[in-house]
DNA sequence: GAAAAAACTTGAATGGCTTCATCTTTGTAG
DNA sequence: CTACAAAGATGAAGCCATTCAAGTTTTTTC
C-alpha cells in the first residue's frame, strides 16, 4: 500500500505544515515578530522539530521566497517562448513580468530579509539557493538577448552574456532600492528602470 | 578651562573607546562571535552603556564600516582632481581605487553583514547612512563622466546621471558577489569588472 | 556650597533563537 | 510476535542581544 513508508510520509507532511505555517505567518506579520514557537504550534510540531527541517529562522524565510522566485522564473520562461516584436518591448516585458509578480505573495519586508540573508550567509544551503535563482534570472535575460540577436533586433557585436549580466545587475539593484523604500510603488519602479534602460537599449539596437 | 563640560568629554571618550573596541574585535573575529559584553569590557563601560551610544549591534558595525567608506570617498575625490587621460583608464582607476581599499581595514565578513543590515533595516539611522554613502560613490562616478565629457573623451549624447547609476549598480553588485565568495581574490574581481565594463566603455567613447 | 534637577551609567531581567540529551515512534531481524 | 536498531520528535536549557528601573555623577539653581 504505502509506496513510501509511514515515516517518510509523516516527514513530508510535517515539512509541508511547517512551510505552510511560515508562508501564512510571514505574510501576515513582520519577519521579526514571527516566533518559531508560533510556527511550531500552527504546524503541530515541537520547536525542536522545526530545526530538524530548517537550519535557521532565516532558512525558513528563504525557502518561502525561493518558491515564489521559481514562479517568476516559470513566467519568464513562458515569455521567452514568444517575445513581442522589438528589442525594447521584449526586454521591458520580461523585466516587468519579474517586478509585477514580486509582490503578489511576498511583502517588501520578506524580500529585504531574504536578500539580506543571501548576502550575509552565502554558504548556507538556502543562501546558495537564492544566489542560484538570481543566476537563473540573469540567464533568462541573456537568453532573450540571444533571441533578439537572432531576430536582428540587437546588434551581433554585443556579447550576450556580459550584456545580460549588466542588465540583470541593474534590475537587481533597482529592485533592492525598491524594497528598501516602503513608500515606493511598482509604477515608480517601472518608470525608473525604463528611464535607466532607455539609453542602453537604444545603443544596442541592431 | 574645560571648553566642554566634563560630561561631554567623558561621553566622547566613552564613545571613542567603544568604537575602538568594536573595530579591533570585528577585525579579529566573526561578527557573530563578538559579544556586546566583550566590547563593553574592553571599553570599560557597562553593557547598557553601549546601548546609549549605538542602537543595535549592527549599528556599531555600520559605524565602523562607514568610517572606512569615508576614506574610500576621500581617495576618490583626490583622484577626481586629476584623472589620467583616456576614458577607460580614468574610470578603471577610480573603480579600482574603491576596490583596492575595501579590504584594507574591513573583512569580507564585515562587509557582508553591513550590506545585509543596510538592506534589512533601511530606515534606521545607520541603514540610511550606508545608503547615503552609496549615493556619494555613485555621484563620484557621475562626476567623473561629466569631466570626461568636458574633455571630449565620452560622447555628450549620454546623460551622465543615468550612466553613472548604471555603472555604479554594476560595480556594487560585483562587489557583493566578491564579498559573498570568501575565496575570490581582488585580482579576480578586477578582471571580472574589466571584462564586463569593456563593451560599455567602448560604446560611450566620444 | 547645599539641594534639586538633569544626564548618564549600570547590570539584572526579559525574550527569542538555537542546541542537545532524552524519549517515542517506526522499521527490521529473528 | 518480540526484541533490537535507527530515525526522528521533543522541550527544557543555554546563549546573547536588548531593555529598563534603580543608582550615580555632573550640572544648575538659589
Amino acid at each position: 500500500m504505502a509506496r513510501q513508508g509511514l515515516r517518510e510520509r509523516q516527514k513530508a507532511a510535517r515539512e509541508k505544515r511547517i512551510l505552510h505555517a511560515a508562508v501564512e505567518a510571514f505574510r501576515k506579520e513582520d519577519y521579526r515578530s514571527v516566533r518559531i514557537e508560533d510556527l511550531a504550534e500552527r504546524a503541530e510540531v515541537a520547536v525542536g522539530t522545526v530545526y530538524n527541517y530548517y537550519r535557521t529562522k532565516g532558512d525558513i524565510l528563504v525557502a518561502t521566497v525561493a518558491m515564489e522566485v521559481e514562479e517568476v522564473l516559470a513566467g519568464g520562461e513562458a515569455m521567452l517562448a514568444d517575445p513581442p516584436p522589438g528589442a525594447e518591448a521584449a526586454l521591458m516585458q520580461l523585466i516587468f513580468s519579474y517586478y509585477d509578480h514580486s509582490l503578489e505573495y511576498l511583502s517588501k519586508d520578506m524580500w529585504r530579509k531574504a536578500m539580506a540573508l543571501a548576502i550575509e550567509a552565502p554558504e548556507t544551503p538556502n543562501g546558495q539557493r537564492y544566489s542560484e535563482l538570481d543566476a537563473r534570472l540573469a540567464a533568462q535575460i541573456t537568453a532573450l538577448i540571444r533571441l533578439l540577436q537572432a531576430r536582428g533586433e540587437v546588434a551581433d557585436k554585443w556579447q550576450a552574456e556580459p550584456l545580460g549580466q549588466l542588465i540583470f545587475n541593474n534590475l537587481n539593484m533597482q529592485f533592492i532600492e525598491f524594497v528598501k523604500d516602503e513608500g515606493m510603488t511598482l509604477a515608480a519602479l517601472r518608470a525608473r528602470v525604463a528611464a535607466q534602460m532607455a539609453p542602453l537599449l537604444e545603443m544596442i539596437r541592431g
